[in-house]
DNA sequence: TGTACATCAGTGAACGCGCGTTCACTGATGTAC
DNA sequence: TGTACATCAGTGAACGCGCGTTCACTGATGTAC
């Protein structure tokens, strides 16, 4: 088979990350192989080296296109911190942490991208970075927090919500892991939108 | 060899709990395999078995012993915020950053826990609960907050530290890294410590 | 005191298997004449 | 319009390797006589 159109290859490519990211959060990335990730593209492993020069050049194209996703959906955010009070409510719901396979990459994969080679990190570092700034600019257009402290603001919701989404995963108790994600729900808020303490004015000398 | 004193096998056992806890920690759960762990507490590849049923009974022994040595730690804090606040200094430094062998084993394992099979996640969620517990009944003993507040405060520290931690190592860019650290330790005392919002109450409703 | 035997933690080769990667090949289609 | 050839996405067998697990064996020590 072969002669197709000129997308055709991209198009095959993009269903291989596509549909890899979602092996990727289910399995990890040690957890899938090659001859799996290319037949959940409806591919044979052979095909694999035609689109990716390596399985490490495969998950630093994912983890780019994953946050990249997650990016554009904040960037594309109405302004208005109810958008971001559902943002949290959806991220810390039971359906997010039921939907493994669909759901936040970070949540799924982070302590392991550390691990991964420095295309992967680099992925991840320019995503998370990317991520950070569109919800310090949301936080601050919404005019919920100042200019100076958007980027503070915005890391620690972030952090809180991928510890808490990745801890009522782990846990095997429904009651416990619907509280922590009840919890981390409040939490959350409190973090973008409580008054500034005198600890974060102090911090956003230091870190500005 | 052979004919140990009666306690020779048990250190061996520990031993192996030990440095597996190291090497897990380092190279995920996945990325370790029997002959190096077993090599890692000075034993060839056949001896693992006299010790353990299987590489996933050593996991859920690793992961139970890994959270009784942290809720321990916990445990044993003498009663003040200022020992709480250093805690959280400790576990946001760069120096726990840099050692994953030695650090926590949520920030470097958490997102596989939820993977593993349900010897390991209900081992994961008793020594979670243990923490959770510790981290509680010193925010109310220290009178940093109300009795029913101390749950849902420890859960939002924790989820934070870790979600933080995981985050600063992931991220191949120093200087962001260091800037993960430093804000989740403002934000972990602000969860710690901040003045209940209405939010909060609610929740406590909710949930308790 | 000296010898024969039992114990058992640890050894290391072997098992079938799936891993990441390579490569000669296929075969449907487009182009040239 | 019909035939020969070039293209190239995808196939599938094969590579060496390390995986988790099993098992016959070793050999230092303790016990029995």
């Amino acid at each position: 088979m072969a002669r197709y159109g000129p997308d055709h290859k991209l198009a095959t490519r993009r269903r291989m990350i596509e549909t890899a990211s979602r092996r990727f959060k289910v399995d990890g990335f040690d957890g899938s192989g090659i001859a799996t990730l290319a037949s959940d593209a409806g591919l044979t492993n052979g095909a694999f080296y035609g689109h990716f020069s390596s399985k490490d050049d495969l998950i630093a194209e994912v983890v780019a296109d994953q946050l990249a996703q997650q990016a554009e959906q904040i960037e594309s955010l109405p302004t208005g911190m109810t958008s971001i009070a559902a943002f949290i409510e959806d991220y810390l719901s039971p359906a997010h942490r039921d939907d493994v396979s669909g759901g936040c990459p970070s949540a799924a994969l982070l302590d392991e991208v550390g691990r991964r080679d420095q295309p992967t990190r680099t992925a991840y570092t320019e995503g998370a970075s990317r991520l950070v700034s569109a919800v310090a600019q949301h936080l601050v257009a919404d005019g919920t927090v100042p200019a100076d402290e958007g980027r503070i603001r915005a890391i620690g919701v972030l952090s809180l919500l991928v510890g808490a989404l990745q801890s009522a995963r782990a846990v095997n108790d429904t009651q416990l892991s619907d509280q922590i994600l009840a919890t981390g729900r409040v939490h959350a808020m409190t973090l973008a939108t409580a008054p500034v303490s005198e600890a974060v004015a102090r911090t956003i000398g230091e870190t500005r």
